[in-house]
RNA sequence: GCCAGAAUAGCUCAGUGGUAGAGCAGCUCACUCGUAAUGAGCAGGUCCUCGGUUCAAGUCCGAGUUCUGGCUCCA
């Protein structure tokens, strides 16, 4: 993924302070990056440096270390690095020789083999901040005095490897964040903190959502009844949404004899994502890590004419990928998922159309969700791939045009597709402003071929149908962790698993409460009634806690007029509303799939 | 997989070598109660697993399992 090409994106031509105050904060962030190293220099001065760039949203810094950091050694380098910001000193910058900067960096073997890397020609920079001198391309702020000693905070230690390549040396990394000053650094280690709160692995239990079972294996995940109760209102949408956008569903199986992956050429350039095969008669059976060669047999099953084309075929399809165990993370990477994947295959004179009515689909769909903040990056042709160069134009044409025509902003991710075709990537902004990959729009020029796919053209004779593959939302586990942390447990009422609890004031009016909950059952609302022993007020507060967006609470009045109180998760109260009128406005809230 | 940290009741956590604790949740009982916790009582543990040190291990050591934060940001 562009990470180089996100960096850009994400300063665009806006206004110029903006990018004024960007690069402040790069400059600023990169400084803090040397003020540690100096600090780290003072307590361990054998230690191989490596590189210290500034992030989003703060900075790091890879040692080699001869021991690893304890917490206490973050605190001792915290104020070792305030002491260093309090001397004011400043940032020198000296251009010299690689001879000369070899000297200086002799015995650091990784700023050596940055140094040998820097193409001949180009300058090489040392810049200078107190004890400690840096091969480095700047910019730095010109002194620690525009550094602010109460607005930077070193976060965590973590293993990081040499280049990012795991045949190379651990090195160890301290993450910091930095800011201009002490509100901004606040600010954002309350959002830290907000993120905390919504993490879909901890409201998934308080909700009682869904669990993984480590004895059972991990990365495998348990829907329970109010997880469930969301998914099945997500596949139902999901289900009508694509009937009436002209697509067919599939249910296909969920392992193949190896002759499949073969032929898909899976096992070799997939196996080890694969599980293992298991053997039946003799034969080696794969469980599905991806669906599409399931569907290109459907298409097989029968001779196709360009008449039967565009075929669009989607389905959610349960895959197993075998994922190493470190990278395992609640819903967001998993080792069993169901993908709503859907495969299109059309002829060429019908890619545009195809195209553009994929994405356009996809951006509706999202609308409905509450994701309107969407990016497109759309990745071009690796070095190593299949098709023929004008294969691979004409798609990229059509997949920019689409994207152009939707009026999306977009970047470009040059060499970024798969080796078998080109394909957009759409990412859309949660509620906390960050980022998620959902959808994926793929071309394939290598399965078509693989597996022979042909249709009849009007002039009779065989030809090779485009594929395109989508999955819109990713994978269901994946989606459903997303919609938690962006909704904060707190979902629109069409997706809330309990949509309206009625709370009767007293145990005397619990016949009262049965009544009005079977009543909202029948209007086909999902609703619940608590005659549990606790008072009312616990019961509010258990409802609330639960995040249910509507309670109705229930007495003598009520009963006698054949109302409710309303009371809404938010707060708003509305007593004697006539129950008939309640049901009809949920009923209008669940279908404009408002938030409440 | 690799580096670091963690694992005690369903949940959140306390317990630094000497008889396993709290709050919440659960269960039982009482209570005529109007918009965020009624009260009392009871029950609940292979202190992740296996091995070791020790008179004695939740606590110390080793191995394993799982979880958490990282391993993309290119001087």
């Amino acid at each position: 993924m562009g990470t180089k090409g996100i960096q850009a994106f994400c300063f665009p031509r806006r206004r110029k302070t903006m990018a004024e105050k960007d690069d402040t904060l790069l400059a600023l962030r990169h400084s803090m990056s040397h003020v540690m190293a100096d600090a780290v220099l003072e307590i361990f001065p054998d230690a191989q440096i490596a590189i210290g760039p500034a992030i989003d949203n703060g900075f790091y810094y890879d040692f080699e270390l001869p021991r690893s950091l304890t917490p206490e050694d973050l605190e001792d380098i915290t104020s070792r690095m305030k002491n260093i910001i309090a001397g004011k000193l400043p940032f020198e910058k000296r251009v010299v020789s690689r001879k000369e900067a070899a000297e200086v960096f002799a015995g650091q073997k990784y700023k050596i083999e940055l140094l040998e890397a820097i193409p001949e020609g180009d300058e090489v920079s040392l810049y200078t901040v107190g004890k400690f001198t840096d091969l480095c391309r700047g910019p730095h702020v010109e002194s620690t005095a525009r550094l602010n000693a109460e607005a930077f905070k070193l976060l965590s230690v973590a293993g990081a490897y040499w280049r990012g390549d795991e045949h190379n040396q651990m090195l160890q990394r301290i993450y910091g964040t930095a800011w201009e000053n002490p509100k901004d650094l606040r600010l954002y280690l309350q959002h830290l903190e907000e993120v905390e709160k919504r993490d879909h692995r901890k409201l998934g239990r308080e909700l009682d959502l869904f669990s993984t079972h480590e004895e059972a294996g991990p990365g495998l995940i348990y829907w329970h009844p109010k997880g469930a109760r969301i998914r099945l209102a997500i596949e139902d949408y999901w289900r009508k949404r694509h009937y009436e956008g002209g697509y067919e569903q599939l249910y296909t199986p969920h392992v193949g004899k190896s002759w499949l992956w073969e032929t898909s050429g899976h096992l070799g350039f997939y196996n080890e994502n694969m599980y293992a095969p298991m053997e039946v008669d003799k034969s080696d059976y794969y469980i599905k890590p991806m669906n599409c060669p399931f569907h290109i047999l459907i298409y097989k099953n029968s001779m196709k004419s360009y008449r039967d084309l565009p075929l669009r075929w989607a389905e959610l399809g349960t895959v197993y990928r075998y994922e190493r165990s470190g990278v395992l993370h609640g819903l967001l990477r998993v080792r069993g998922f169901t993908q709503d994947d859907a495969h299109l295959f059309c002829t060429p004179e019908q890619m545009e159309e195809e195209i553009l009515g994929v994405l356009r689909f996809s951006l509706s769909i999202w609308k409905d969700f509450g994701f309107s903040d969407i990016k497109a990056y759309l990745a071009t042709k690796p070095e190593k791939s299949v098709g023929s160069q004008e294969d691979w134009d004409r798609a990229i044409q059509s997949l920019k045009k689409a994207i152009d025509a939707e009026g999306l902003t977009y970047e470009m991710d040059e060499g970024g597709g798969a080796f078998y075709g080109p394909k957009i990537d759409l990412k859309i902004k949660d509620a906390l402003g960050r980022e998620w990959q959902m959808t994926t729009i793929q071309f394939d020029f290598n399965l078509p071929e693989r597996f022979d796919m042909t249709f009849v053209d009007h002039d009779g004779k065989e030809k090779r149908p485009l594929m395109i593959h989508r999955a819109l939302l990713g994978s269901l586990e994946r989606f459903f962790g997303v919609l938690v942390e962006h909704y904060g447990g707190a979902f629109p009422v069409w997706l809330s698993p309990v949509q309206a609890v009625v709370i009767p004031v007293a145990p005397a009016f619990e016949g009262y409460a049965a009544q009005v909950a079977d009543a909202l059952k029948t209007a086909g609302i999902r609703a619940e009634k608590d005659l549990t022993d606790n008072r009312m007020n616990a019961k509010i507060r258990n409802a609330q806690n639960e995040k249910i967006p509507y309670m109705l609470v229930v007495g003598e009045r009520e009963e006698q007029e054949s109302s409710v109180s309303l009371r809404k998760r938010n707060g708003d109260r509305e007593n004697g509303v006539p129950l008939q009128n309640f049901i009809d406005s949920v009923k209008e809230v669940i279908a404009r799939k408002e938030l409440l």
